[in-house]
RNA sequence: GGGGGAGUUCCCGAGUGGCCAAAGGGGGCAGACUGUAAAUCUGUUGUCUACGACUUCGGUGGUUCGAAUCCACCUUCCCCCA
């Protein structure tokens, strides 16, 4: 099977722009290409990850793939897909925030021998002149066209600040400056990129009469039709500091049985073959590709041997019996105890089990607090130092969140 | 630059002087049912030293016994005209 073949049997393919040139061009394994990447937070997220998945493939079958890092870009802020207007950063910040980037790529692409590439916009975008580049790039551009891009259009009602406006241009001189420089002939993004991506096509169209190419990767939504990667409290993020690998591997072992499938071949590196026989699996049987899922991805992420941990925690705290030594645990002291004592309101609340005493007691008074295997019925429950030192309490709430909390 | 409208608790959105911690919906959380799934039903959803107290309705002042509600100024956003 070819690479463009597996892309697409993966469902990864979203939109091309020559579809017979670009499976030449990526089969034949010499295309350089580039994934935007902007640093609007201090760690990648899930959407990322697919983004560095499909370079991670590409590469593998001998394209050479370059990370840009939109230091220059996120100073202008890119409207695709949000109802309102980012929030202005400061460059210290973007720049702080692409030095992350940076680490957490390195993980997932090998940049040795020039096998792959990373650059930031910032290094040519912040020198532009604006009348130079107006006159240069800016009668490429045509507004009655921007105006019918998807990503503007959904902007109209709302409105667009000519800030925003000026995003597409930013992003297809980009590509117009690295077809020229190093040689780039594509560019990949996610779904909602394609009329940023089109802008630079085109632009190289009219400035060079060359062709350029572009893909767009699938969003990855759930079949309620949600992005997928997040949660109540944000993003799941990349960053372990950010979301723990236990956390990080419950939200994909906690997908929907409609999901896995989908997750599965978009996102592991497990053969094609090896998927579809999972697609076999029906009922409580998923559970185990949910496992696999699971697995896979937190030890991508993070390492195998988070990905065990993350595993025999789970299995520990849900199917009992196994080793618990890995459950997330909070460190507290004795300055946490009032009188040699922690009541439960305040070890829901240490443990960031609850954000509040009052959303404690609430979860407590609706019978869903467990500590140390025995349900919690009162809130004024308390627990001396005996009990919390050692291999300390565990506590539950609801079904799924644990955390053991240990007197040191 | 001129005119009009709006800013309410996580989100949408009621509320136009006391009965408002603020309707309704969404989302979240918890319980039942389950497979750590989905659907459904029930409860809950500002904070705390918790049958009570405290802080919220863009911001700052003011009117009033009493303000999310009235007034002034500021600020942000939207719409129409240029």
């Amino acid at each position: 099977m070819t690479i463009y073949e597996e892309l697409k049997a993966r469902g990864l393919i979203a939109q091309v722009t020559d579809e017979e040139e670009i499976s030449r061009l990526v089969n034949e394994g010499k295309a350089t290409f580039y994934i935007g990447f902007d640093p609007t937070a201090d760690s990648l997220h899930v959407g990322h990850f697919m983004a560095l998945c499909l370079m991670r493939r590409l590469q593998l079958a001998g394209n050479k793939p370059i990370a840009l890092l939109g230091g220059g870009t996120t100073m202008v802020g890119d409207p695709s897909g949000r109802t309102d207007m980012r929030q202005m950063m400061t460059q210290e910040q973007i720049q702080a925030n692409a030095d992350k980037f940076k680490i957490q790529m390195e993980k997932f692409i090998d940049f040795s021998d020039g096998k792959a590439l990373m650059v930031n916009n910032a290094d040519w975008l912040l020198q532009l002149n604006y009348i130079e580049l107006l006159r240069e790039v800016g009668s490429c551009f045509s507004v009655n066209n921007m105006l019918r891009a998807d990503c503007y259009k959904q902007r109209m009602e709302k409105g667009l600040s000519f800030l925003e406006f000026n995003y597409m241009i930013m992003q297809s001189y980009d590509f117009y400056h690295m077809y020229q420089k190093l040689g780039c002939v594509m560019q990949c993004g996610g779904d909602d990129q394609w009329s940023n991506i089109l802008g630079g096509t085109e632009l190289i169209r009219r400035k060079l009469g060359k062709d350029a190419y572009g893909m767009t990767i699938t969003l990855l939504l759930t079949s309620e039709g949600k992005k997928m990667g997040k949660t109540q409290s944000g993003a799941v993020w990349l960053d372990p500091t950010k979301t723990s690998p236990y956390d990080f591997y419950q939200y994909w072992r906690n997908v929907g049985d409609a999901d896995v499938l989908k997750c599965l071949r978009m996102l592991t590196f497990l053969p094609l073959e090896q998927i579809d026989e999972m697609d076999k699996w029906q009922g409580s049987q998923l559970n185990t590709a949910k496992e696999i899922l699971a697995f896979e991805l937190t030890g991508l992420v993070h390492s195998r041997e988070e990905a065990e941990k993350a595993q025999e925690a789970s299995k520990a705290l849900f199917a009992g019996g196994a080793d618990s030594a890995n459950i997330p645990t909070t460190a507290i002291t004795e300055s946490d105890l009032t009188d040699g004592k922690a009541d439960i309101m305040t070890l829901l609340v240490l443990s960031g089990l609850c954000p509040s005493k009052s959303e404690a007691r609430r979860a407590v008074e609706q019978g869903g607090v467990e500590a140390g295997g025995e349900k919690i019925t009162d809130i004024k429950m308390t627990f001396d130092a005996s009990q919390l030192s050692g291999d300390g309490l565990v506590i539950r709430r609801g079904k799924k969140s644990y955390n053991r909390v240990i007197l040191n």
